[in-house]
DNA sequence: TGAGATAATGAACGCGCGTACATTTTATAT
DNA sequence: ATATAAAATGTACGCGCGTTCATTATCTCA
């Protein structure tokens, strides 16, 4: 291993003190020009860097954003086309800030890891994907909360609360997307939910009861799944394999359903496989909207109608404003306010619906 | 923000020195079982928690694995499904050493950052992936193994060099998927190369080649993409949209290409939609083989022949054993030994190869 | 009961850096 | 030329922890 190079001998190379090299390399306080070369040309020569680790002691600081992720043994968390988009977002903004992302997975069910996180000190700011609303990580949250740590949730919204949040407008984009295949002539519109125990999976199944209310196609009350015809509405966990399961689960009622609203393009590539299986073509025999715009959107057969939704966009954000508030520094109190973003979502016609009968 | 218990203030409350309480936490020395509990118990009241930057500045070893992965503006990295398999893989057994994963994104033409990520020292080891074999990396990598820095390639091969490496089999691989289309009865057989400046693209080249020459169909002495026709042999980037150009190029010879092996899904994928545009559907007018085995290759129509490889295993191999290297802090010198493995690949045999004319 | 061994704990230092404060050098104004 | 201000640099300390070495408490065996 190569010797470490410190500061000292940078000094006694440059015939200065330790102070002002310090002051060289954080551009601090005025400075002579030809002791700043000097000790410029000593640190080379030396091939001097300042060990990270010691800043981040010093400045009490670590200069290193956290990212937490569901932990889940073997499912592989990156491929999801969402987990991906977001991380790629969140790690421009790092970048650009000068900071590192430090990815930290967290075990679902497990006891109080959030705020041990930032205990550790080892992130200075955070962003959590992939949390639940559950009352045990509502609990916890509320815990990082009091003590005044950054984080922020992305995708994720718990009403009733005021974490800063990143979120998309998820029941407009299902309100939408369910308007298209209404506007289209569709009367008998599934809806394929994905795991409740996930805000946005809530929102979408508002957006799409709203739409099928205003229609006229539910009740006017109609509030909660169970108010849905048991035939309209079937649940799985955003797999494809829980897509095609839906699809076991659908296809006896196929007569009765002429288009599927399903929440995420996995589960609708899925279903659609499924019901392939039964004889049944999408775009032929019903007409199916999916949700994300995942590149999968773009290659299926017939090409996913699908709700874009900006995750690279919101990773960035999220980065950024929480960043800002961890790091602005400004020791003068509240500093920078809470944010609570909700971002656009847009529907991307493709062919999926278009029946040819 | 919460206040910062520190050591000293457990050493108080539990009437013990401060160096009692860093060996409870440590786990070091004798100890009166007493003693543990009353400090456990402080510690608990006053919800302490060691400070983790400061541990990795006494320690001097940061409890990092970076992973350096290529950055290119707007090309969201994570969703290849490389990327985001290797990151699992890695991800799981970084948790299971207790370590934490540090990103760093690498600008590819970029001065000499990878020997920065060490000499900073937030990092305790690294995992490089989508490095690429051009002077200047393998100059700069050079570098960081003189200065005897821990690090590990993935699937990716520097010959003449001896860095320490995890890769696939991708010549077998190659080898094996054309031969499986050999076996089929194809003769002319097209090559959709990736990127060149990848090893395994290489690797590819001279799997097909081998087992094209093996078959006669290409002079004994073919050894470069110069020694294949013309109309066998392509070149794309790896992207979705490169193997749609692919087939631009590839349709007007489409008369003489009765099967393709193309160097990954997505490629084969572009390649599909694109020939498909000229009306040359897969299945029934060419056969195709793709590579990977990712998500994508079970969805398309008709379901994708891929190659398969142990991503996930991979990262988590690599981060393995270069932890192990880093970490044994055994200083008796040479310490653990230098690794180069290769994993098996595997031909997943789909549909598209069939062609039922 | 006492001496030596061992267990248990405390005192003190340094890791490499940022920075407040003290000191010296240089510029500016009279 | 001197007084004063500003610029430039040095001195010294602490961040929270691991760890070595010194010290004290406890045990063992005669």
């Amino acid at each position: 291993m190569a010797e470490i190079v410190t500061r000292k001998e940078v000094a006694e190379l440059a015939g200065v003190s330790e102070a002002t090299v310090s002051r060289v390399f954080n551009d601090v306080g005025p400075m002579k020009e030809q002791t700043r070369q000097r000790v410029l040309q000593a640190a080379k020569t030396l091939n001097y860097h300042p060990n990270a680790i010691a800043q981040s002691f010093a400045r009490r600081r670590s200069g290193n954003l956290g990212v937490v992720l569901p932990y889940v043994p073997k499912v592989h968390i990156f491929s999801t086309y969402y987990f991906s988009e977001v991380l790629s977002g969140i790690g421009e903004q790092v970048k650009a800030s000068g900071n590192d992302m430090l990815l930290k997975f967290r075990v679902p069910g497990e006891e109080s890891d959030y705020s041990s996180i930032f205990r550790s000190q080892k992130v200075d700011a955070c962003v959590i994907l992939g949390a639940t609303d559950t009352p045990s990580e509502r609990a916890e949250l509320k815990k990082l909360e009091d003590g005044g740590f950054p984080f922020c949730l992305i995708n994720q919204h718990m009403s009733g609360e005021r974490f800063n949040e990143v979120d998309a407008d998820h029941e407009g984009g299902s309100y939408r997307a369910v308007r298209h295949l209404l506007d289209l002539g569709y009367r008998d519109i599934a809806f394929l939910s994905g795991s409740p125990e996930y805000s946005n999976s809530g929102d979408r199944l508002r957006g799409y009861m709203q739409a099928m209310r205003e229609a006229g196609l539910l009740p006017a009350d109609a509030k909660t799944p169970g108010d849905l015809p048991a035939h309209l509405y079937y649940e799985g966990n955003y797999s494809r394999t829980s897509g095609i399961k839906a699809a076991s689960a659908m296809h006896p009622h196929l007569n009765r359903i002429e288009a599927v609203f399903a929440s995420n393009d996995r589960m609708a590539i899925g279903l659609m496989q499924g019901l392939r299986e039964y004889g049944h073509v999408p775009g032929r025999d019903y007409a199916i909207v999916g949700y994300d715009d995942s590149e999968a959107a773009r290659v299926t057969d017939p090409p996913l109608t699908s709700v874009a939704v900006p995750f690279y966009e919101m990773g960035r954000l999220a980065a950024e404003r929480v960043l800002r508030r961890a790091g602005g520094g400004n020791e003068t109190g509240g500093a920078s306010e809470g944010f609570r973003l909700k971002l656009d979502t847009k529907l991307v016609v493709r062919q999926s619906c278009r029946i040819l009968r």
